[in-house]
DNA sequence: GTCTATATTGTGATAGAC
DNA sequence: GTCTATCACAATATAGAC
């Protein structure tokens, strides 16, 4: 039973959701350097002081929006490498995940990649709700799984031989560049927003493609 | 003849020099928001007040420090591509010349990334050195050459088929994300920073077979 | 040209009323 | 819980001596 309270404060967490709402939209388009309290608390509709008595601290807010956004990016690719498919479903699969997600939040790429390169520190929260650790351990499991998946397929002489972290790095590299580096793409191709979906979605079918083919003995 | 002048004032540019490189360093480790005009003056061995005396305001001196690194990226690869060499000894020299280039300067990539994501206003500072204009109106030229000879080839049932902006994007992904990715990468493969050179000589091999293997019929 | 103050504004954070 | 007012200090920028 919802039992409504003093009109004054609203509680069941709207604020304090909007107010990290908020917080994700301004991080990311400022980074956590050039972000400023009062732009967030203005976005949420509030003033600054609600902020710190949510969040205490600027370093903390930051802290949670890297968290609940940065945090959602490898935990399904380490997932989808794990698993028992085939070679070429998990790269279809993970073309499929990346493009998708991506698509829906398109400056997430480069506020992450901006983020980890001036605070290396923050890794360990790129494993989000995982269990704790540390990446390397994190992916050893699906690196050595697909490793021994790669060289079974070479030896049948059904692939071209490549390594398990190459291989993953080309795909993450082929997904995810394109929004990094989107204001460039979209400057130096002449691209609008629609442009820039259609060319996304292009990629969506050809990168299988492409990928498949490269790896062919 | 070099003549010298008063003990105090070394005038020959030195010290003018000398903040733009201490500026370099630490605008790419910091970013622009996240500098500070003291640090700079630390790493540089001389005060503040001599950094307005230079470049008038820190919005000047990151301009300079964006337009000597950033806009030297680009004009490399509108020329190879430009050029009447056959596809796929334009793949072969973009993908040598880019990492050899990010070998000696390894966070430049995170860097351009992270100001261009949080201000895309400066994208036209990415041409550089060469005439001024849009990065569209640079690139078409050679986006309308190699597609020529991608069509050309494709005729002559030597390649797949794929345009000239796919190809393009997938060679600068290839070659520029795992520099821009590097901390991730370096946490997640368990890279320390030799580790991470050997990954790339190994990619410097690779990659030419990748792509030119994407693109066989 | 280079330095030591210092002015001035910006910005995160807290106190305290409601 | 939410607000207004304010504190404390960080950071850019300038004045002026040398």
């Amino acid at each position: 039973m919802t039992k409504p309270r003093k009109p004054s404060s609203d509680r069941d967490g709207a604020t304090e959701a909007r107010i990290l709402d908020a917080a994700k939209i301004v991080f990311i388009r400022r980074g956590t350097a050039g972000a400023r309290m009062q732009e967030i608390a203005d976005e949420a509709g509030v003033n600054q002081a609600l902020l710190h008595y949510y969040f205490r601290s600027k370093e903390r807010l930051s802290e949670a929006v890297f968290r609940e956004t940065a945090g959602r990016l490898f935990p399904a690719i380490i997932q989808i490498l794990g698993s028992d498919l085939p070679v070429e479903t998990k790269i279809d699969h993970i073309i499929d995940t990346y493009l998708t997600n991506m698509t829906r939040m398109p400056f997430l790429p480069g506020y992450v990649i901006s983020e980890l390169h001036h605070h290396p520190e923050r890794i360990p929260q790129l494993l989000g709700a995982m269990a704790g650790g540390d990446l390397t351990s994190a992916f050893r499991p699906a690196i050595e799984k697909l490793d021994k998946q790669l060289a079974a397929e070479f030896r049948a002489g059904r692939m071209r031989r490549i390594t398990a972290t190459q291989l993953i790095v080309n795909v993450l590299a082929l997904c995810i560049f394109p929004f990094a580096a989107r204001p460039m793409l979209r400057a130096a191709l002449g691209l609008d927003d629609e442009a820039f979906g259609k060319f996304i979605e292009k990629r969506r079918k050809e990168l299988p493609v492409f990928i498949h083919g490269a790896l062919e003995p």
